[in-house]
DNA sequence: TGTACATCAGTGAACGCGCGTTCACTGATGTAC
DNA sequence: TGTACATCAGTGAACGCGCGTTCACTGATGTAC
């Protein structure tokens, strides 16, 4: 490797441990993340990270970045070796759910409140689509295959919009079917909202996977998906 | 009226006009809500606030109750007038959106992100469960009228703490229609912070409403109340 | 009704702290000839 | 291979700001007799 590989490495490695100690700190500070702070359990001098970061919100979308980027990789990887459109569904949500008691304080972070003054770059778009991407992908493998009941047509403007995004697409996929499919999305990251930010509290407590589960499987039966047994 | 009533009640004008000034700077701060930056609007030395609220955790969490409240008393306004199971359960959960599209900071402060360092005293608790009562309130009514098409049993310690639920209702309704009955809740508030936090940008755009609609119609259908058209 | 006292709202200074960002700098490492 | 130069990471002081909270205080308002 040539000394300027070594350098790029070097650096490449800094800046991965500043972003990991900035992870760490997502939890005392929440979005209001101090680059001094950071700096400091770094051991260096806080002017130091704006050799690797122009600023507190450059950092920031980095963190960002990596968060969808990691919570889509698990939604990628939770299909392998489940067979059936349902349970390739539920798997999805399962993982996302995973990830999220797992990393609560990235969840918060791209899927809470948003930063006051912080307006997300569109570098964050690409990563931000991968977990809807991936159960659109079930959805309309399930879809071709001819193993979804698809519900009754749906009018109005809404419908109309749904239908661009399934274009969008380049898929032969029905309104309703879309539009079922980003219901499942906004409720799977509902329920883990609720369940992460304290919703449950006092009602669900002991068997949340087994709860949201059953949240998994109503919005699959809305998709039109069979009902399998878990 | 007495002269300490007098007194009494000029402290509580001005209780409320800390508050609300306070509101108006959630949605610059956030949660990270300045003690100074209030007193300084209201034209006030700092520690006079102090007068009022032992700290700043103490104005946060009035204004968290008064979120709480006022989201409950519109869930709770939204079904008078409004004849059919199916149709006031819908209307529940677009009273809730117009509330929350209203105040998005007073949403995202009960139903974002947890305040980092803040824990909710006991006192929220009540206020906090107005709006998933009114929504029991609607489907106990449809069950008990003999309106609502109950699904398969369910098993498992989720169902257990269902019926546990249930019971602390004192209510007849099985396991498996009080968990539609709060994956509707958790739908619901997955939907709004959706589209408050941005998840709909760039797909849904222009009919949110419908699109919100369409949704909580799916929900009902789980929940097994019959379908009405719009 | 008048007076002495207690209560209470609000002030302004201070404590001790933290923050993001800039800037001139040092010294090590890499590059070009 | 050796040397002059350029690049780059990191330092430490500084700027200008903000914060929550405390404290001794002033002055107005209310209360008890």
């Amino acid at each position: 490797m040539s000394a300027a590989g070594v350098r790029a490495r070097v650096r490449a490695e800094m800046t991965e441990e500043i972003k990991t100690v900035a992870r760490r700190h997502l939890a005392s500070d929440g979005a209001n993340l101090s680059l001094r702070a950071v700096a400091r359990d770094l051991g260096m001098a806080s002017s130091a990270v704006y050799r690797y970061f122009a600023s507190r919100d450059e950092l920031l979308t980095a963190l960002i970045i990596d968060a969808y980027d990691a919570v889509g990789a698990a939604a990628e990887r939770a299909t392998e070796g489940v067979t059936g459109h349902t349970d390739r569904l539920v798997a999805v949500g399962l993982a996302v759910r995973e990830w999220a008691l797992a990393e609560p304080y990235q969840w918060a972070l791209i899927y809470g409140s948003p930063v006051p003054g912080y307006q997300a770059p569109s570098d964050t778009v690409g990563p931000a689509t991968r977990v809807i991407m991936m159960i659109v992908s079930v959805v309309r493998d399930a879809f071709e295959a001819g193993a979804v009941t698809v519900g009754p047509p749906i009018t109005g403007r809404y419908a109309d919009e749904l239908s661009a995004v399934a274009a969008q697409l380049g898929s032969e996929i029905p309104a309703q079917l879309v539009g079922a499919t980003m219901a499942t999305f906004v409720h799977l990251c509902g329920a883990v909202s609720a369940e992460l930010f304290g919703q449950l509290d006092n009602t669900v407590e002991d068997d949340r996977p087994g709860f949201f589960e059953f949240q998994m499987r109503g919005a699959a039966r809305l998709i039109g998906l069979p009902e399998t047994r878990s």
